[in-house]
DNA sequence: CATGAATGAGGATTCATTCAT
DNA sequence: GATGAATGAATCCTCATTCAT
């Protein structure tokens, strides 16, 4: 079908990226959502237009809006995605014998996007947005303190070998420093795509380590 | 005078918050930098109008062109500045006994704006910049390259105890792990702002610890 | 039925409003232009989107295509049947004993809407548009010209005292007159609804009283 | 001047009929308020754009809001030029030593523009907006006392024959016939822009003399 | 007959940049 | 050097209209 071939000729959406949405309207918005998160990784929020990312999508600006109210509204709406997708991730981690490769198992998964550093991009643009707008602010915080309790356990379960009952609840300053080496390991993902794995992997032993004893 | 005056009452900069600068252009320079740092800070570097910058800078917009060539230029510039601004205190860590607070000291330390978020912002902001502009991320890149320099360094000389003459130099995954945790403190911190000081320091302390040893 | 009793809470018509109409073109003609007066005494001729006229109707915007060639079709239907309708009410001045209340009455007459200012509000509507495009231009001026006939007809019989012959036929300026009093007082409703109606029944027996003899 | 003839060509408005304004803001004010009136006039508030009022001013589009705030504010501004321009026609009817004629005038009396219609389209305008917006409504309903005061004068003048004390005040329902005269009057001069100027006159004799004895 | 998704032109508004003074 | 008026391209969004189902 020529508008197939088009639509992945210009980098264009097709079907078939879509998976299975239930309804039309619940189809639409995730092909607007996956259109505007490429938009928004490749320009950021406030540059990416509206109309590039009814072009990304493949149909007419006017159309977004009859799925979205308005272009903040993809934002908030890329944003919970994002937020959904990371605890679904921090919660996969609850399964891993070992934390540490689990770590960094999170840093390399990518939402199914060829383009890992989707998350990380995201990721910091919204945390720019945070600084601005305090409905966003509210978000992130809400998801802060979410995964500061998964993260917390996680440790628990972690220091105490797989024991169903730790003997005495992690201290917080701990589940900060982890939050803190998670985020800031993001950070590096994307200054520094490159960054030698094995560096990687070694620095978080270190830091797990030093949470773990 | 009058328009020195205005300037204060409406939150513009005025010539006496310049410090020397030698020539007039470099004063000049100064004085549209500071606002547009300002405005960045406030708005991101996107939504920031040139107009905005012009009115906080008490100028009218056409002169900004006198001294930056185009509104990205400004962007550049105020990155360059952060950058050096940062890697001062980078530097002045190397004059602590104690490793521990001088992080939590760089943290908290600002650049002389009332506001100790500014420089978190102008991070987040930057950061999210160098995913899209190659010309930025290079930048950051030397920054980063640099930072690793002094960061070794400054590891070397604290886990051997102050003494000029380390036995072995430091391993690259433990600088890597200390620039994580400081810049993943700073998202903490942008996100957090209320963060538990107490906490923090802990959280660092950890971390130090685990990477002294 | 569900739609009907989700179209009476939110302000839509629903069938039985629509009276008997021999064929369903007919109905679905009827149901619109109720529709669209609705929407047209509330955002004017031009701000009434046809989104919204047909959600009032109860039905799909494609529906309306089916119906009316495009949105201006309506107006013009719109604006045929307010002259019918105005012209009909004019010809029920004739049953009148006495001219003063008789026009009085016209004013106060609503066409079944609830709201009495539904009228006045489309009087004004029509005659700006017709300052503008020369079809609706003419047909008001049609109606203009019917309607001098009918009104002098009746002051003839009524300067006669209600004999059917009148020796003299009545000057064309004293129409013209009247003509200007009614539209004026339309206005004055429409511009002041809560006019001390005792003031606006003297002021309408004072000229009507000097057209008379 | 090549600019010059190519604003008379294309009927934008040049310098020269601008008349003095003191400053250039208010020149370009007046400037844009000139040729909003033309299109507010050809195409009503709602169908007249932004982007047709700067070409027919011979500035861009952008220009407008360095002098208004947004659409909306020039209308309110045409608006209120227009009460003031009536409301100062009205007051010069006082010098009149005869209210039939001075009516007469007022009707014909144009702003200075070519066509005597802009007036009456303006007014039909501006009261079908009334209907719509409180705003305005308020506007009009500001103006509408102050004339009927006037109006109560003048009648009350020329009733006493000139005489500087009236023995009695005049009806406000006399008022209020006036009123509604003269806004039946327009609303007649803009359906039909030839009717016979005699019966125009006689009309008006008419009722200003029932209104005086 | 009916739906409502889709289109795309057009409208209001903003803003980086230029330039006459 | 300095001003700020002016430009015009680009942005978000709306809406009359069409058409596949």
């Amino acid at each position: 079908m020529a508008k197939e071939r088009q639509a992945q000729m210009t980098g264009m959406i097709s079907n078939t990226d879509l998976g299975k949405a239930e309804s039309h309207t619940q189809a639409q918005q995730a092909r607007i959502l996956i259109a505007a998160k490429a938009c928004f990784v490749e320009s950021g929020f406030h540059c990416a237009s509206v109309a590039n990312i009814a072009k990304t999508a493949g149909m007419s600006p006017g159309l977004i809006y009859r799925y979205f109210e308005n272009k903040n509204a993809i934002i908030f709406a890329i944003i919970e995605q994002q937020l959904l997708e990371s605890r679904n991730k921090i919660r996969a981690l609850r399964a891993a014998d070992d934390l540490g490769p689990a770590v960094l198992n999170y840093l390399d998964s990518s939402d199914g996007s060829s383009d890992e550093s989707v998350g990380t991009s995201l990721f910091l643009e919204m945390s720019a947005e945070a600084t601005r707008d305090s409905e966003i602010a509210e978000a992130l915080g809400r998801y802060d303190n979410a995964m500061r309790v998964e993260l917390a356990d996680l440790l628990n379960r972690s220091a105490s070998g797989g024991d169903k009952k730790p003997t005495t609840p992690v201290a917080p300053e701990r589940v900060l420093a982890l939050v803190c080496m998670i985020e800031g390991l993001m950070i590096r993902k994307a200054r520094e795509p490159n960054l030698d794995r094995k560096a990687l992997k070694s620095a978080i032993d270190i830091i797990i380590n030093s949470l773990l004893n």
